[in-house]
DNA sequence: TTCTTCACG
DNA sequence: ACGTACGTGAAGAAG
């Protein structure tokens, strides 16, 4: 069987994968979606073809340079965008690599390499596959010579094949033929001018009835179309001259033999550690196992259930200046748990696995000593583990997983195999590589060594990266955001998750069966209306619907379909009756199905519900909370409202409440430094109606409630960072009435549009914006040359400053007023923080001494030029306490 | 999985 | 000309 080779259009390649994957950028914020869509159809290809020979040509000068030819000449084609070009050098580098060749030559083109490796391999009795965007290449295609063009549509990839016969049934002339076919027609993507009027129709009838360039001049006289024929007569020199510039060269010299384009393994442990950088996941499962595994380190993790064993390990630890621990469990039931993995320097590492005498109580017990001594200890995600640990101070403690995430907070996931990667240049496998979909015990029974693996490389790479963490906080100035914020916060939200939150299963069920009466009546009313039974709650069959089959107004939206969207609707909700009831509908199945069925999953022992409070997620530094969200619970309708009438205290309690007023604004308010702003809130008065009467240039006491409510739309949006497009779309104005009232707002409060422009421009320079405690958030976007993506880094360069330093001040907060909890022995537990709202389990008796507790910490939690105040309340209930 | 919608701050 | 408010999480539909 003849061998087979497939050769790139690297150039080519590369351009369509970027304009047919979206955008997508790593970390770092270095654009990737070209790259990851080079290597999706490099892929596909051969896996398609499975070659013996591979190579991937460029041409030498960069496109941009062919592109500023052309632009002399025709004057049309945009340079490559940046997000384009930084990307040329890394797929050169991922291919390297992978030890792919690339073949580039001065003074080729990319055309004339592809052209001269295929038909030399051609003619060496292989099969050929030529892979590239650009149809130029078709002339090369023969018997044995396949031009493979791939299309990206709606994220899949289609590719037409070409032999030479398909070229023939597609343009009805011979690869040969369509060199002159070009010739004369020209190529708009190409440098190639072609003859003037003969466009694609003309030149190929001209070629199917004359069948070459020569015998069309040979037989001028019998065109018949005047213009075309004169047009001949008068170019033939550009004629002749396309007829080059089109021809591919397949005779050029090439230093390339078919033992430097043979293909190899291209999962390589470089080409990990690239994908890993590239963040590549789901192209990171082609790795072989054995191509990424260190060893060497491997044969000093020491995984024991003896208990003599395990004191060594202890006391080597308890000896040791630092060291790290990882308590691998599925959770925290006894039986769920896996091993203890202790380090106490790089070659000292080990898994202590229970068994027989070596309990987990033993082992906890030991690890909770070596804490109790003063250790220091790092580990990753210690905000469980303090199940074993009893420090109310955290001081001793470095969590990596925290450290990581306030170094760059725009990542999804945290993984030690990413902070092994990133700090240790470490290439370890992830939990999913080596243990699949095992859990932990399951696997440290039945993949011992895999198990040893995972769990060795874990501690091993806290224990590594700690101190290096460590130094890049210090140089980043976040030492103390991460040390007397974030740490001391891990502690707080455990004890929180622990604490839970009681609702009554009854009277959920009871709210919940109360919806069903009524959604079943609207969703009959619906169908009804509508003349056929549909899903409502399908967006795609509502669509329809409405817009097809009932031939509402408003229709068209999204790239899917319609949009159904709750502010379209309402806009038609007045005129047609059967709008209204769908959105009656909606909200009555929303409360359903995600609070009232949705919670009712959570609830455990005595009742309550603990949800998980994730510390890093978001980029601006909220805490987030999922498994089930509670910071999402219905307020601002009442029949949502009502749903919190079943969040209780426990026997004993009262909930107290406390959120602040607009901290945000008050946040802005100190950190532009404006003085009118700052007077605003010293009069104490209702801010919006302050800010109304300044902007709308009326009295105090004659302000309007629609000039209030748009003053207060403009509050929000400047903390949004503000657009006029924006604005006009809240409140149902023209661009135009938003922009007046942005200017006037800016002239009422000057120094807070000098404050959103610095941050801007700061952003800009720096690359992050920073918040009062020093916490970073990148904004790549700001870079971009794509004008949206670039105005929304703006908006996040105004917003992330102002929501992130809210967010630092009511963490700070919590910690104290857990902290007085504690110090005073109160009975009252903290047990819940919606972004700027505390809710405090208080025993009755308590209730004073809480209230002040919360009241002092929380507007003494940070001192601005303006007062912290707070609405505090008190209640049986969740409702009453709001 | 990805999209759309909608709940909260 | 572009087509958006900032930050989240969950459910249901559809690919």
């Amino acid at each position: 069987m003849s061998k087979k080779m497939v050769l790139i259009d690297g150039h080519s390649i590369l351009n369509r994968a970027f304009y047919g994957v979206p955008d997508l950028s790593n970390a770092q914020g270095l654009h990737t979606n070209a790259v990851y869509g080079f290597l999706n159809i490099m892929f596909k290809i051969l896996e398609e073809e499975k070659p013996e020979f591979l190579a991937v040509a460029f041409d030498v000068h960069a496109p941009t340079f062919r592109h500023e030819l052309y632009k002399e000449y025709k004057g049309t084609r945009k340079p490559m965008p940046e997000e384009l070009r930084e990307q040329v050098p890394v797929i050169k580098e991922v291919l390297k690599a992978m030890g792919v060749c690339t073949v580039e030559k001065a003074g080729l083109e990319a055309d004339d390499i592809l052209g001269t490796l295929a038909k030399k391999g051609e003619k060496d009795g292989m099969e050929v596959a030529l892979v590239s965007g650009d149809r130029d290449l078709l002339q090369i295609a023969s018997n044995h010579i396949k031009i493979r063009i791939p299309k990206t549509k709606g994220g899949k990839t289609e590719i037409e094949d070409y032999y030479a016969k398909d070229v023939e049934d597609a343009y009805q002339v011979t690869p040969v033929q369509f060199i002159e076919l070009k010739a004369l027609m020209g190529d708009s993507s190409d440098n190639i001018p072609g003859v003037p009027k003969v466009g694609p129709k003309t030149a190929t009838e001209l070629m199917v009835q004359y069948g070459s360039l020569d015998n069309i001049y040979a037989h001028l006289d019998d065109i018949s179309k005047k213009s075309i024929r004169e047009s001949l007569a008068e170019n033939k020199d550009l004629a002749d001259l396309s007829k080059v510039l089109a021809t591919i060269h397949t005779d050029c010299d090439l230093d390339v033999t078919w033992d430097m384009v043979s293909m190899q393994d291209l999962f390589t442990p470089e080409a990990y550690t690239l994908f890993k950088q590239l963040e590549f996941k789901n192209l990171l499962g082609r790795f072989e196992e054995e191509a990424v595994t260190q060893n060497s380190q491997k044969d000093s993790f020491f995984m024991t259930s003896d208990l003599t064993e395990a004191e060594t390990a202890f006391a080597e630890a308890g000896k040791a200046e630092r060291a790290a621990f990882l308590v691998l469990e599925d959770s925290g039931k006894d039986e769920d748990f896996a091993a203890l993995a202790l380090a106490a320097a790089p070659d000292k590492i080990w898994i202590l696995r229970p068994q027989g005498f070596l309990t987990k109580e033993y082992l906890t017990g030991k690890l909770a000593e070596l804490a109790d001594k003063g250790t220091k200890l790092s580990t990753f995600q210690i905000k469980p583990q303090y199940a074993y640990l009893n420090q109310d101070e955290t001081g001793q403690f470095f969590d990596v997983l925290i450290a990581a995430y306030l170094l760059n907070p725009l990542k999804n996931d945290y993984s030690i195999e990413d902070i092994a990667n990133e700090q240790l240049g470490l290439m370890i496998q992830s939990r999913q590589q080596l243990l699949e979909k095992l859990s932990l015990t399951k696997a440290a029974q039945e993949k011992e060594e895999a198990f040893q693996e995972y769990a060795g490389f874990a501690v091993y790479t806290i224990f590594l990266a700690q101190p290096l963490l460590q130094e890049k906080l210090q140089e980043t100035e976040m030492e103390n955001l991460f040390r007397e914020i974030e740490m001391p916060l891990t502690r707080v939200l455990h004890e929180m998750e622990k604490e839970g939150v009681e609702v009554r299963p009854e009277e959920l069920k009871a709210y919940g069966d109360a919806l069903v009466d009524r959604i079943n009546e609207l969703e009959n009313s619906i169908h009804k209306q509508a003349g056929e039974d549909f899903n409502i709650n399908s967006p795609k069959q509502l669509g329809e619907v409405l817009f097809e089959k009932m031939k509402l107004p408003g229709g068209k939206k999204t790239k899917t379909g319609y949009s159904t969207a709750a502010d379209v609707l309402e806009k038609l909700a007045p005129e047609f009756p059967i709008v209204s009831e769908i959105l009656e509908y909606r909200g009555l199945a929303k409360l359903k199905s995600t609070y009232a069925d949705g919670l009712a999953v959570y609830i455990g022992e005595n009742n309550r519900i603990h949800t998980t409070l994730n510390q890093t997620i978001t980029a601006t530094g909220r805490i987030s909370s999922t498994e089930p969200n509670l910071q999402n619970i219905p307020m601002r309708m009442e029949l949502g409202r009502l749903i919190r009438k079943v969040f209780v205290p426990k026997e004993g309690y009262l909930f107290t409440d406390a959120d602040y007023s607009q901290i945000e604004l008050r946040v802005l308010a100190h950190m532009s430094g404006d003085e009118q702003l700052i007077e605003a809130y010293r009069s104490d008065a209702d801010i919006h109606r302050i800010t109304a009467s300044k902007v709308f240039h009326t009295p105090f006491e004659q302000v309007t409630d629609l000039q209030r409510r748009n003053a207060k739309a403009v509050n929000f949006g400047i903390v949004y960072g503000i657009s006029s497009f924006g604005l006009s779309q809240d409140l149902s104005i023209s661009r135009k009435e938003a922009s007046q009232y942005i200017e006037e707002y800016f002239k009422t409060y000057p120094k807070v549009k000098e404050f959103l422009d610095e941050e801007v421009e700061k952003a800009k320079e720096n690359g992050y914006s920073i918040t009062m405690f020093g916490r970073r958030r990148p904004v790549p976007e700001l870079k971009s040359s794509n004008f949206m993506q670039r105005s929304f880094g703006e908006r996040v360069a105004m917003n992330a400053p102002i929501q992130g330093t809210a967010a630092d001040i009511i963490k700070i907060a919590m910690i104290r007023v857990w902290k007085r909890l504690k110090e005073e022995n109160l009975k009252s537990r903290l047990i819940l923080q919606i972004h700027d709202e505390l809710l405090v389990e208080t025993a009755q008796d308590e209730l004073e001494q809480v209230a002040a507790i919360m009241e002092k910490e929380m507007k003494n939690a940070a001192d601005l030029a303006v007062s912290l105040e707070i609405d505090l309340h008190t209640g049986k209930n969740w409702y009453e306490a709001k």
